[in-house]
DNA sequence: CTGAAAGCGCTTACAG
DNA sequence: CTGAAAGCGCTTACAG
């Protein structure tokens, strides 16, 4: 391992102040275009790279954004950190990832903290609220990603957010099964204290009131594959008391409610059930599921993420919710409306 | 935001110099108990947190892994990089994620560079080995995670790699297929240039050379859904001619195949055709795909990931190569032995 | 446009 | 056990 070249090495050879060098790597810092010249040529002579830990040192800004999951089975969540991560290079900053389950969410804040990442965004449902307010109490900027605190402010402090329009994508959902005919609609929920189940649910029932039907039924899957399937055997238990539809919080649960209603009820989608998710991830368009979904933005979501992020670290401190709509994506597991429901409302068809 | 608090605001509060402050929180330094005692009183009093950046500079070790991958489809990516973050979080270090296609590579290490990182893995089948040279020449300790880099030595140093026994494995495969009685056996290659696809083909090849056989055929799916099934399709576009078994690189291919066969070439497998993947992923145990498959060990994988990055952090200039076993996991896509086949080896039976 | 100097927040010999 | 001091590799007013 060769002795690490720095600023000074280079300056000798180029013969120019350190400061004349540091100024080279400083975009908009005036050196004479000769100048530069001569030390970029000495610095590539020696394998010279600025350090960015003593850059951060003193300009206080490390060009680390911490970003904090707590699992990563379902799929949404690794498009997520592709499309965070590519952003933010692209942004000139990087990326500390921090795997977190929710007990040992103390450490983890600690970690961040030392490092002294200039924002952390929290892109998972199951992750406690006073760990964000930890930080922002700590005077880094704090952006929940697909959930919004439990409280909103604390200490004349909030949270940013970016959410979808869940409730929106939860009453599309409603109106489709409802305008196809089903009158037995189940709610499978994702964790209780998850904003995102909350919202959709309050959508789904949205839909309901307005059709004068209420949820049939309920269950709790917390956002789980093997819990989703346990719930879906109970929900099924009766079959004189069957859902018509099954209206998963997210796609995770809405395949693993597939399998268990194909392969451990033997029941048909949609012809004896409907099965809808929430999210689109690239599952769901897989043949065999051809699962009829809501989709999140998450190009959008990405987008709005940064944007607060930018905006605090630039000194804004006011935090505020960024809402991006979602868009019903129809596939196969919506069973279509029967007949004479059909012929009933034919007009309305587009 | 509130000023940063740092280890003189704590040493004027605990009345002691800013030297005790930094040895009560190194572990190990003598310091006496009462006075850390004190110390530490009075850094929770005023919320400080020493300064991760300002000591990277000093110790010249940052305790941050630069983890490169590119691309999070297949689904043994996200499950690497939970277990890499959480394990590599237990040791104290932590890790900066690089996404990376291959072109922009070299934007890419050189901020991975600037960032002092004190390792680097790569973990992506697609990744130049040209960039994993470029870094070991800047004298950092680089491992290769489920590839071996095409040109090991370079200037005197070689590159230490982490892989699965995947020519064991592909041999595996070979053996069950043609003990199972299939004799026009498929190879589904990933990228020409990938190791991990060498290797497993180069198995299966022992296998069926062992049982005087050839490959019946080959197809490239570049490890990617859509490449896959074009490739599937053109596999089995003459029916006088089908393969009777596909073994596919990895699981994310299998499952496009999978989905392929069944959806736009109406086949049904295994009775049609067997297909076996590589990783064991955990969509393969969904019953939709009940993929038999050879299973990558990614604890092992990791464990041997850190052993090779700290053995060379701590001064040990020796790379190598850890291979790690694999294993074959059965599970329904395999058509069973025929029954005349059956007779005549039912003595091996186990 | 350029250099000398101060300083970011720590660690770590070196004395005592 | 403890403190004063040097220094990690940069950036950035401040003069010139």
């Amino acid at each position: 391992m060769k002795a690490k070249v720095t600023a000074h090495d280079v300056a000798r050879l180029a013969e120019v102040s350190q400061s004349a060098v540091s100024r080279a790597f400083t975009p908009g810092a005036s050196v004479a275009p000769d100048t530069r010249e001569r030390i970029h040529t000495a610095a590539r002579q020696l394998g010279y790279r600025p350090n960015a830990i003593a850059r951060s040192l003193i300009t206080r800004r490390s060009r680390i954004i911490g970003l904090v999951m707590s699992y990563l089975e379902n799929q949404f969540y690794p498009v997520v950190i592709e499309q965070l991560c590519q952003a933010l290079q692209q942004d000139g900053y990087h990326v500390l990832l921090f795997i977190s389950d929710t007990e040992d969410a103390d450490n983890v804040l600690m970690d961040i903290l030392q490092y002294q990442v200039d924002g952390i965004v929290m892109a998972s449902t199951t992750l406690s609220s006073a760990l964000a307010n930890d930080c922002i109490d700590a005077g880094i900027p704090v952006v929940m990603f697909n959930r919004v605190a439990q409280r909103r402010t604390m200490g004349g402090y909030a949270t940013s957010a970016v959410t979808s329009q869940n409730r929106a994508g939860g009453r599309l959902v409603g109106e489709l099964l409802v305008s196809n005919g089903h009158r037995r609609i189940a709610w499978l929920a994702g964790a209780e204290n998850a904003s995102t189940s909350h919202e959709r649910e309050a959508g789904l029932c949205d839909a309901l009131a307005a059709a004068d039907l209420q949820l049939h039924a309920r269950g709790v899957g917390h956002y789980d594959f093997a819990e989703a399937r346990r719930a879906v055997l109970a929900l099924f238990r009766d079959p004189a008391n069957r859902p018509d539809a099954l209206f998963c919080a997210n796609d995770h649960m809405a395949i693993a409610a597939l399998e268990t209603l194909r392969t451990e009820l033997g029941l048909h989608v949609p012809r004896d059930v409907s099965v809808v998710g929430f999210d689109n991830v690239p599952q769901a368009a897989w043949p065999s599921f051809d699962l009829t979904t809501v989709q999140q933005n998450v190009g959008q979501m990405v987008d709005a993420t940064r944007t607060l992020l930018f905006e605090q670290i630039g000194g804004q401190v006011l935090a505020r919710g960024v809402t991006v709509p979602c868009v019903l994506v129809e596939r196969g597991t919506v069973r279509a409306r029967s007949v004479e429901y059909q012929t009933h409302k034919t007009s309305e068809t587009t």
